[in-house]
DNA sequence: TCCTCTTGGAGAGTGCCACTATCCAATGGT
DNA sequence: ACCATTGGATAGTGGCACTCTCCAAGAGGA
């Protein structure tokens, strides 16, 4: 299909297609002739992926980039290619080392993972990008006097484990390495606001049955 | 304390901190003469109150103004209050009404509640911001061709209404409603990404778990 | 008192970023 | 032959969160 038609397919303006293939967001078309490129499904599967991560998940253009490039990398071993990808997505503000309360924040959540004996964290320490962001969450809830002792986030973390193990059944359902790689990035992009909105609905529902309407 | 004093304690410039108040986000300092104003404590947590919810929150300037408006409304009761504060918090994008996907998504999501049994989230309908993402949310995952049947949506609906009654529990630990309608926005605002930071550690420990580091 | 420094306030400017409008030469359809 | 369309390159736009610059009115020290 021709790029007009890969934009009308999409829903996506030419101009902005243009953009993206200049950004490396999405592959060139097969060049037919000078004027003329061939786009096929997979461009069309592909740039609904990549409005998905910019519009949905928020993904400034060049993180999105680094996302698709890890899981295009057909090189890496799946574990890598995962770690890669999840690794490049936008994990919110990295802990502000000067602030008094991040090391009060970083022992709360070493206290946090003992308790759970979720060893591989307590390992990967720092290095993980969702580990600091952890961190830099606690950090603000401390400064701004709100209470996140360890008893309270070890049960909310439980609870986001049986939605972890959920979200790797599922991505093992499907069969190829590509495939699952680009699950887990959805998932991790696209399930987050779809979680969150639950939440709140669940919040509403709550709260209707303690204090009614 | 004067603006300079209010800007160090706080680690946010003079020149942000006069954008804010022109914004509306601040209350205006004490005018002591014609070129002074003094500020307190009170200017201070609702300085960092502000910086967590367009820092940490990505919540744009107008949209915190208008959350803060009715956090500080207290002619309102309580349940109004509060969910005057949480409606007005971003919930991503309204559904496209245009898409053919909304109407399937919006069938599923009846189907949920249904099978929840969560009749006020089905009373209240469209009308909650929160459902209205959710509808854009699942509509976006069928556009992609990713699943999300009810059963499994069911089973991340209850473990979110886990949270939502930890949430509400904490939330009755504070005496005043100006702290219980401030602790709900910031649970809303600033536990998501400490609890997104959970779910992707989760996903990492359970990753090890299955398939090694 | 006088001189300098700081303050609060207001408007204009900045930098970033995701697009988007404009051109252009080379087709392709009729 | 003729003209709309295409892909590609470049420059421009709009929104937004600041941030800079200026100003007049005190504050504060010598």
């Amino acid at each position: 299909m021709r790029l007009s038609e890969l934009s009308e397919k999409s829903g996506v303006k030419t101009a902005t297609i243009k953009y993206y293939l200049r950004e490396g967001l999405l592959r060139p078309g097969h060049r037919v002739s000078a004027t003329q490129a061939e786009y096929d499904e997979s461009h069309l599967r592909r740039l609904r992926l990549v409005r998905a991560l910019i519009q949905v998940g928020r993904l400034p253009v060049a993180t999105a980039r680094e996302v698709l490039s890890h899981v295009d990398d057909e090189s890496l071993g799946r574990t890598i290619r995962l770690g890669a990808a999840l690794w490049s997505l936008p994990h919110g503000p990295d802990p502000d080392e000067e602030a008094p309360e991040t090391a009060a924040a970083r022992e709360e959540v070493e206290r946090l993972l003992d308790r759970l004996g979720w060893a591989t964290s307590q390992e990967l320490g720092s290095l993980s990008p969702a580990h600091r962001a952890l961190v830099s969450s606690v950090a603000t809830l401390i400064r701004l006097g709100y209470p996140c002792d360890v008893e309270y986030l070890a049960e909310q973390a439980r609870l986001m484990h049986q939605v972890a193990v959920q979200d790797l059944d599922m991505m093992e359902t499907y069969p190829t390495e590509a495939e699952q790689v680009e699950t887990a990035v959805a998932s991790a992009v696209l399930y987050e606001p779809l979680l969150m909105s639950l939440r709140r609905m669940a919040q509403e529902e709550e709260s209707a049955r303690r204090y009614g309407i």
